[in-house]
DNA sequence: ATATTATAGTTTATAAAATAAACTATTTTA
DNA sequence: TAAAATAGTTTATTTTATAAACTATAATAT
């Protein structure tokens, strides 16, 4: 029996980010749209989404006077990501 | 930029089908939902779905006189599924 | 013999998710 | 100072996944 892909994972776009995330120390909004080739609409939706299940964590601040949002994978986020890594190793080994 | 993963192939029970397919000559019906652990209706669904996209073909038959619903991937589906773990692989490790 | 439950699915309706369009606020440029 | 660009958010739309309801036959119990 197959185990369950955890969905907030198994979702394109937020696994790109998550897959950047946990390459960085962090990244900013503006980074993640450009290399996921994402909306601005969608990628803020799809953030807050991680956010909200404490995979990672949002500052929103200012650079000089425009709105600057840079994001982290937390602790619970990258455990997440490994579990839901090896999971899907069980379907594509 | 990341690149795109093939949408059909990027879901929960999609990917469990072609992930068993790919290990066995053939399955039937009854078998990819026990393995899969999904409903009969889902999983007719989305087995027309993979059929649609030439991924998979299905034969209906009848063993006795219940009908018999046969499934195995195509040469199109292993090259997909093998695409789709390459592109998967950039964003795992 | 005939209701009742089980098997093997399909079709259709619903719920959830992804995505884009429209909007806000500020800033830079023409 | 009007127009376009930046950096997003909110809301509406589209798509997708999923389950509920249904069809048809077969096996089992009454």
């Amino acid at each position: 029996m197959l185990k369950e892909l955890d969905p907030l994972l198994h979702s394109q776009l937020r696994l790109g980010v998550m897959s950047l995330l946990m390459n960085l120390e962090s990244a900013e909004f503006t980074y993640l749209k450009e290399k996921t080739n994402s909306t601005a609409g969608n990628l803020s939706v799809q953030l807050d989404k991680l956010s909200e299940a404490g995979y990672i964590a949002i500052e929103k601040s200012f650079r000089g006077k425009k709105p600057l949002t840079t994001c982290h994978v937390t602790k619970k986020g990258m455990k997440a990501f490994e579990e839901y890594v090896n999971t899907l190793k069980t379907y594509i080994n």
